[in-house]
Parts: structure tokens; C-alpha cells; sequence
DNA sequence: ATTCAGGCTTTTG
DNA sequence: GCAAAAGCCTGAA
């Protein structure tokens, strides 16, 4: 594949900087969310990226994962998404794996992903979401 | 410290 | 396009 994507140092455009106003208030309980270097912890970068999802778009957990700086974490986003509060403001459900398929973690929910995907415009063929709805930060 | 399983990804055939 | 195998990381036993 290759070829549009360059290298995960490219500046797409996005700012992870923005600072994700609290994502359901309060699964910062226990987390450290920020460390004492100024750090931020993986996950909420995690959220910041999954929450500047374009409603009507998709992106995959490598991506997000990628574009949060952390390469290679694709199963932590999945990780992370899961433990997500059940009033979370973060659209969890335009995450989905590589294959645009809806990632199975309970088969109910897997029926809901797809409704809500579809409330926001998203075609699917089959179980898969159709490629023009993948959502790709671009900087031009 | 070691082992295992998981909302994954990518490369081959 | 699908299936199998190998990678890569993390959290929990």
C-alpha cells in the first residue's frame, strides 16, 4: 500500500494539542492522565485523536494509534476504547480495524456500531464499511 | 520474571 | 478477496 501515506512524522494537519475537554468527566479517577514531566499518558492522546473523528468518517486503531505517536499500539487504542465510561463523548464506534470491518468485541454492540455508523451517512458493503468513508488526516 | 490472550496490522500465498 | 503466519505491545495471571 504505501504511496499516499509518508512517514507517521508528517504533520497532518491535526493538533493533538487541542486538549480533549473531559471525555465523560471521569475516567481520570485513577489515571494519571498527565505525568509530572508534562507528559500525557498514551490513552489520552488516544482520546484526543478519536475525538477529532469527522462525524461521516472511520479511521482504524493503527491509524489513530499512529497519529497519537504511538506506532504499533493499535491493540492498546482497542484497549483503551474498551474501558471507555459508558458516557463517553468520543465516537468509540468510527474506530474500526484495518479491514474497515467493525471490530467484534460483543456482538451486540457490534450491531449498534453499525447503526450509529450509518445515523452518520457511513455506507457499508457487506459487514465492511465502504473505503471512501476512511477518514485520512491530510496536510496538503 | 514468564506466559497468555487481546476491539490489531501487514505480508504472503 | 480470504486464510495463515509472524510482528508488536500491553495488561493480567
Amino acid at each position: 500500500m504505501m504511496g499516499v501515506r509518508k512517514k507517521t512524522s508528517s504533520h497532518t494537519g491535526i493538533n493533538p494539542d487541542r486538549g480533549i475537554s473531559e471525555s465523560g468527566g471521569s475516567a481520570r479517577q485513577k489515571q494519571g492522565l498527565s505525568d509530572a514531566a508534562g507528559n500525557v499518558s498514551p490513552q489520552q492522546r488516544i482520546w484526543s485523536i478519536v475525538a477529532m473523528i469527522p462525524a461521516g468518517k472511520v479511521a482504524s486503531y493503527g491509524q489513530i494509534a499512529a497519529l497519537a505517536g504511538i506506532p504499533r499500539h493499535a491493540r492498546l487504542v482497542g484497549r483503551t476504547l474498551r474501558e471507555l465510561p459508558a458516557g463517553s463523548k468520543l465516537p468509540w464506534h468510527r474506530v474500526v480495524n484495518a479491514a474497515l470491518r467493525i471490530a467484534s468485541r460483543a456482538p451486540g454492540q457490534m450491531k449498534q456500531q453499525r447503526k450509529l455508523l450509518e445515523a452518520e451517512g457511513i455506507e457499508f458493503i457487506g459487514d465492511r464499511v465502504v473505503r471512501a468513508h476512511r477518514w485520512q488526516a491530510r496536510a496538503d
